[in-house]
DNA sequence: CGGACAACCTGGCGGC
DNA sequence: TGCCGCCAGGTTGTCC
């Protein structure tokens, strides 16, 4: 589910929220989404700390506390509330974790697939280290971009998704930037030519900050941190509109399979 | 190092 | 209705 866009709505319903808020529990259903301790180590090393700060780095939540970093990743059906400490049992069935907080206000962690996972780190870049920049920062630059790209023999779909290339990317608006930029997901990325590059550079920003603005998309399982729908899922060009004609050409819009991932685009205006 | 693929989980949906 | 197989916004480990 969360990408760069969805992660980001996250992490903006949940900021006000959190900051300046001490947790004083912590309690978890799952202890395998916890990364390289055990749960009490966790809970104990955690509870006690204060949020200062929050920020999304690619598709992780990056908490400062006052001593350590709380990482979350969503996975693919992750989903993090606020709520008052009576209404938690009622939010949905699949509250993983619970972060009490001292106004008694409390941050729970649903994920019905279980992929999601939370890290807590005094060295942020253990984490997130091998990441590469972010797709709307200004270091992401079309001729780093491009030097990454003369490297893969492989289809260009599949270098999106790296996550050392253009960190946050997923799925679906790897798909989008691809229609975006008139890009055939099946092209090796080494032959693209410098004018396909730059497009696909400039269609990956449209199409995460056309996400962002629509608050994420909902498809399944995405929620925000109020616990309502994004839109973003009503305006897709490509993915899940296999059959309907393409918004640009009007030819239908046809779903492959490429690597293992279900891929969406316009066989006759993408080449 | 890169590529291919299985694994991690649960639930929804289409087909029979 | 019921069962079966397949599919899903992601990453990681293993093998070649």
């Amino acid at each position: 589910m969360p990408e760069l866009p969805e992660v980001e709505t996250v992490v903006g319903g949940l900021r006000a929220a959190v900051i300046g808020r001490r947790v004083v529990s912590f309690t978890s259903s799952w202890p395998r989404q916890i990364v390289g301790m055990d749960a009490n180590t966790f809970a104990d090393r955690l509870v006690g700390q204060t949020i200062s700060r929050l920020e999304r780095r690619a598709k992780y939540l990056v908490f400062s506390m006052s001593s350590d970093y709380l990482l979350i990743h969503l996975k693919m059906s992750g989903r993090l509330y606020i709520t008052q400490k009576e209404h938690e049992a009622q939010i949905d069935r699949w509250i993983r974790a619970v972060f009490g907080f001292d106004d008694e206000s409390s941050m729970c962690f649903s994920d019905l697939r279980k992929f999601g996972r939370l890290y807590l780190t005094e060295d942020v870049e253990q984490i997130t280290g091998r990441l590469g920049p972010e797709p709307l920062a200004t270091d992401f630059s079309v001729e780093w971009f491009a030097s990454r790209l003369a490297r893969r023999k492989g289809p260009i779909k599949g270098v999106l998704l790296d996550q050392t290339v253009a960190a946050g990317v997923g799925n679906i608006y790897a798909d989008e930037a691809l229609w975006r930029a008139r890009i055939d997901p099946n092209r090796a990325a080494t032959a693209l030519n410098e004018a396909e590059i730059k497009a696909l550079h400039s269609g990956i920003g449209a199409a995460l900050q056309q996400g962002i603005s629509h608050e994420g998309a909902s498809i399944n399982w995405y929620r925000k941190a109020d616990g309502s729908r994004g839109d973003e899922q009503n305006h897709f060009n490509v993915y899940g509109q296999q059959g309907k004609p393409c918004r640009r050409c009007g030819s239908p819009i046809v779903k492959m399979r490429l690597g293992q991932r279900g891929t969406h685009y316009c066989p006759k205006c993408q080449t």
